[in-house]
DNA sequence: TCTGGGGTCCTAGGACCC
DNA sequence: TCTGGGGTCCTAGGACCC
């Protein structure tokens, strides 16, 4: 049996805010979009924990946020500055077990098993890492520890916040069995709402569910419901992974119908996008718009090109073609994307790091 | 309250080939 | 007259996560 762990740092953006900004760690920190006197279209990306007090969560519409708390510290996003913290973050865990997988900004599965004798000893080595983060980045985190991605999942959410939690094996179905399911990793709002429409409310009743009708109803997704439910998963951590798709999107600040401002924005976004392809050393073969109108609605259209180009004219002429092809005239557009997808490595072309002399 | 931006994975239909 | 089966690729959409 595996030891994993995964390590996710607390309130990571504002967390990084406060680091940089002590004089607002007993203050309310809101990092996202500029409120604009609370009438500006985006959302709350993260808060510290004395926002949250307020009411104040991700993925609330800042407007709302503002209404709660007109005098909250609000931060733009700095996500360069969170990318080298992140950096430091990973570096520091990697010291702790190659077998490492960076999963998101600020989460990271790492396999202990070849470190450690058992669970105790991996709750010690844990909080060793924890207050490594702690005294030479400055950063809070909280770390579960289980035999599956799933369970170490859900022992650091039930850690958090600076927290260290094990869930053994044998007590995973114990621990998931009384949690509401929209709880359980991998299920949203949707998947919740059907679920309880089928009579399942906790984890628990779907862990006795019938898998025949889970699979009927939700195909192989329902076969992996009935393991999560019970508290199997996946334990293999993927050490090289390989980006899939390179994108970026932007709202417009009113929703819009003029082409010529859609299309200066479209060709904007695809220089961003061929900018992160060069940074990243990756060719690609379909490029997708996204449209998104007033309504919400979205839309992709994508092209596959034929070969893989390293070329900003083939992103940002297709993305104007597949616009003008398939965009519903007088329809206002709210948001527009750009991405880039089919990505292969640059041929000849190595980080610079695979050159650093001995 | 009114909804960002960056991603991943899965599904399903149609085209095409053998 | 009534039309196989399997595999793969492409495209579009949806759900989810951070």
């Amino acid at each position: 049996m595996k030891i994993i762990m995964l390590v996710d740092m607390d309130y990571f953006f504002a967390a990084c805010e406060e680091l940089r900004h002590p004089e607002y760690r007993e203050m309310p920190l809101v990092v996202g979009a500029d409120p604009k006197g609370g009438t500006a279209r985006g959302v709350v990306s993260t808060c510290n924990y004395v926002a949250r007090k307020l009411g104040i969560h991700s993925a609330m519409p800042i407007s709302m946020a503002y209404r709660l708390k007109k005098d909250a510290i609000f931060l733009p996003v700095d996500y360069p500055y969170y990318e080298s913290m992140s950096s430091k973050v990973m570096e520091l865990v990697k010291s702790f077990s190659k077998r490492f997988e960076q999963v998101s900004i600020d989460e990271a599965f790492v396999d202990v098993t070849d470190k450690v004798d058992n669970f105790e000893q991996a709750v010690e080595y844990a909080k060793a890492l924890k207050e490594d983060i702690k005294n030479k980045i400055g950063l809070p985190c909280s770390i579960g520890i289980s035999s599956s991605r799933l369970m170490a999942k859900m022992a650091c959410e039930a850690g958090k916040p600076d927290g260290v939690r094990l869930i053994k094996g044998e007590d995973a179905a114990r621990f998931l069995s009384p949690l509401p399911v929209e709880k359980l990793y991998g299920i949203g709002k949707k998947t919740a709402e059907k679920l309880e429409s089928m009579g399942f409310k906790t984890v628990g009743q779907l862990a006795k569910a019938n898998t025949v009708s889970l699979v009927s109803n939700f195909g192989v997704f329902g076969a992996e419901l009935y393991r999560s439910a019970n508290g199997q998963g996946d334990d293999g951590i993927i050490e090289n992974y390989e980006i899939k798709s390179i994108g970026r999107e932007r709202t417009f600040e009113s929703d819009t119908t003029d082409r010529g401002r859609i299309v200066a924005q479209i060709k904007s976004i695809a220089d961003e996008v061929y900018e992160e392809a060069k940074k990243q050393g990756v060719s690609f073969k379909t490029v997708t718009v996204k449209i998104r109108y007033h309504d919400f609605s979205e839309h992709l259209r994508s092209r596959n090109i034929g070969h893989y180009s390293e070329e900003l004219a083939e992103i940002s002429e297709n993305a104007v073609q597949l616009f003008d092809m398939h965009a519903e005239k007088d329809e206002r557009v709210r948001k527009i994307g750009v991405r880039v997808s089919g990505l292969e490595k640059r041929k000849g072309q190595k980080k610079m790091k695979d050159f650093t002399a001995p």
